[in-house]
DNA sequence: GCGCATTCTGAAAGCGCTTTCTGATGTACC
DNA sequence: GGTACATCAGAAAGCGCTTTCAGAATGCGC
């Protein structure tokens, strides 16, 4: 790759000597610009711009045809301080390149442009740190509200600095709107039913006939992999079915924890008949090393996830999940974030996942037979 | 999912009596407020806080505590406002949910974050309209920097409205930067060698000992799809290979869009022996018509995409592509927008493709021999 | 001990906009 | 024709910060 080479130029109009035909000197067209030359006072073309009040039409017309000339574009900044009201909201989320979050990120952006509102997006790479950090910086921006995609940590200390930076937002009249439980944080959320979604799968499994499961999960910290977990191994408890300590095998919450979590499991030696991974991510990883170790998907071990990104359709086998509508989700997010608050409580919206039997899992291989 | 429930309260300071200790009744602590505490100027705060002069170690102390008391932040709008600069930039791209920006944007975030500025993202979903539009509001914010990720139009009209956004965006100060290719768009670029790529490809391809091929595209008017196009159909002339206008299918850049084209070929009969899709997210899409057509990948047809999207490694079979270091790109358009602009001419920064032939692609068929 | 250079602090002028408040103009009615 | 009431334009006061400028306090040499 070679730098400082030349792309086809084009006549710009006269940058370098003069300037555009009426453009002034200064580097930013204001209002005042604009007022001035049309002839009317600042705050007639502040009116006229806003739609605020009436103006004559022949002032009105003015107004618009010079702005447009000029190129006239509000210093969003001024109007925030002046207004104390700001077009932009915040997005947090540990990794704008994991599908879960894009999937959710995608409906947040598209509901935000409905708003007319701009998000600033910030990945925290799961470094809490950084999280509060990101969220000094929204809270400096005046950002109209402050969303947390993504799961919350089960941890004291996190959530008492989270709350110490949230609180002060929120009194401030800054709304705050979260995907996935964040324990004892007082806002909007969405949330999607980890518990339940998780039990519903065990039970389909069980239904398939295995009764030998292992479990990859993420770290258990996570409010979503705790429920999650809790979900499928209370399950199994309840159907007198065990979930042996060895065949729990904890790891990273990305592809690459997926797959050797799975190796792990393989390298204790005897498989269970079923895994679940905590994630689809994680799943996508787990079958690749099921795959690399020659372990037949669903034909020796059934594999399944959770989250059903898009993706795992197209995996070989296509990947048995819980679905959840996840540009839904954040579609419902901004909605949350956008909302009138509620009065005294926070709301919370459930958000119901869906067992999908794809391939990926089928009835036990016979070895398994009690 | 049901709404307005409650998740388990907390006992919040005082929101609705009194308020928090010290904290002013106003919404928001300023910098005036902290001054006073402190008993200093507001020049002498504000130089604390920003490290501009030296002052007195007993005030800065005072300063310093009084602000961590009050929790205090500053509103970057006005500090914008009056410093005439902002922490923010900028990224416009197609859609986040989509591989390809989603690696490149991680870059673009990692490197943002070093910079501690902030990214404002802005989802266009292709529609040129939009895109226009975020550009203006970026221009409001007065962000330092915009971003273009994405294959730019060929076309006139999109040229001109976006030149006449850009160019006054740029006079005033504001950097541009852009991966793929804009023609006539005289902004830093880090551009892929697509072009290269793709003859690169189509040489590997044929070194496989395949005479026929078939070819996945996007809409033409893309840059990018245009440049892989020519590269490789270019090179397959070259060679003495025709290129048969009825093995070539355009359908949408996305993965039902690759699903569709393939699909098409299927229809039309007898297949070539090896297909190239332009992007891995449309090779994806073939991917799964060819399975659900039964035709075995890569034993009757061999299937090539173009990106290395993380995913395609997991894909069965794995995906035959061109590689780029998506991330890195990330990286580099973020600081080309950072580092001091060229005096005169655009910064190229050439990114070259690395065929990966993975098992997706094989000799062809016999019954594909001449 | 005095004068001068050297720090450091505070007052004040904006940055570009919104939004009262005030005043001017026009209309309606008696 | 005069008063009362709308209606609409303009002056001006901020919004919260940075930064110049001038003045106060300190240090030093002689």
């Amino acid at each position: 790759m070679t730098a400082d080479d030349s792309l086809p130029s084009d006549p710009v109009p006269d940058r370098a000597s003069g300037r555009a035909s009426r453009g002034p000197d200064r580097a930013h067209v204001t209002l005042q610009d604009v007022a001035k030359e049309a002839g009317v006072s600042l705050a007639t073309a502040s009116r006229v711009l806003n739609g605020t009040a009436q103006v004559r039409a022949d002032l009105r017309a003015r107004v618009l045809a010079t702005a447009g000339e000029l190129a006239y574009t509000p210093n969003a900044h001024a109007q925030a301080l002046a207004s104390s009201s700001s077009k932009a909201i915040g997005v947090i989320c540990h990794d704008v390149s994991d599908p879960y979050f894009a999937a959710i990120a995608r409906g947040v952006m598209r509901t935000a442009a409905d708003h007319e509102l701009l998000v600033m997006l910030a990945s925290t790479f799961r470094d809490p740190a950084r999280e509060i950090e990101y969220i000094a910086m929204l809270r400096a921006q005046r950002a109209r509200a402050i969303l947390l995609i993504g799961s919350g940590f089960e941890d004291r200390d996190w959530e008492r600095s989270m709350g110490a930076e949230l609180e002060p937002y929120q009194r401030a009249g800054g709304r705050v709107a979260v995907v996935s439980r964040h324990r004892s944080l007082r806002v909007d959320t969405v949330l999607p039913q980890n518990r339940e979604g998780a039990a519903a799968l065990a039970r389909a499994l069980l239904d398939l006939g295995h009764r030998d499961f292992g479990v990859l999960t993420g770290p258990r910290e996570l409010t979503t992999v705790s429920d999650r977990f809790a979900g499928f191994a209370d399950t199994l408890a309840d159907a007198g079915v065990p979930l042996r300590a060895d065949r729990v095998a904890e790891s990273g919450f990305t592809r690459d924890g997926g797959y050797a979590a799975a190796t792990e499991l393989i390298q204790r030696g005897d498989l269970p008949s079923c895994v679940f991974a905590v994630t689809d991510v994680m799943a996508i990883g787990a079958l690749a090393a099921f795959r690399d170790s020659g372990v037949d998907v669903p034909g020796e071990l059934s594999l399944a996830g959770f989250d059903d990104i898009p993706i795992v359709r197209d995996l070989t086998p296509p990947l048995t999940t819980v679905s959840l509508p996840l540009d839904l989700m954040g579609e419902r997010v901004m909605q949350l974030a956008v909302r009138e608050p509620a009065p005294k409580r926070s709301r919370v919206e459930r958000i119901e996942g869906k067992v999908v039997l794809r391939s990926s899992t089928a009835a036990p291989h016979p070895s398994h037979a009690k």
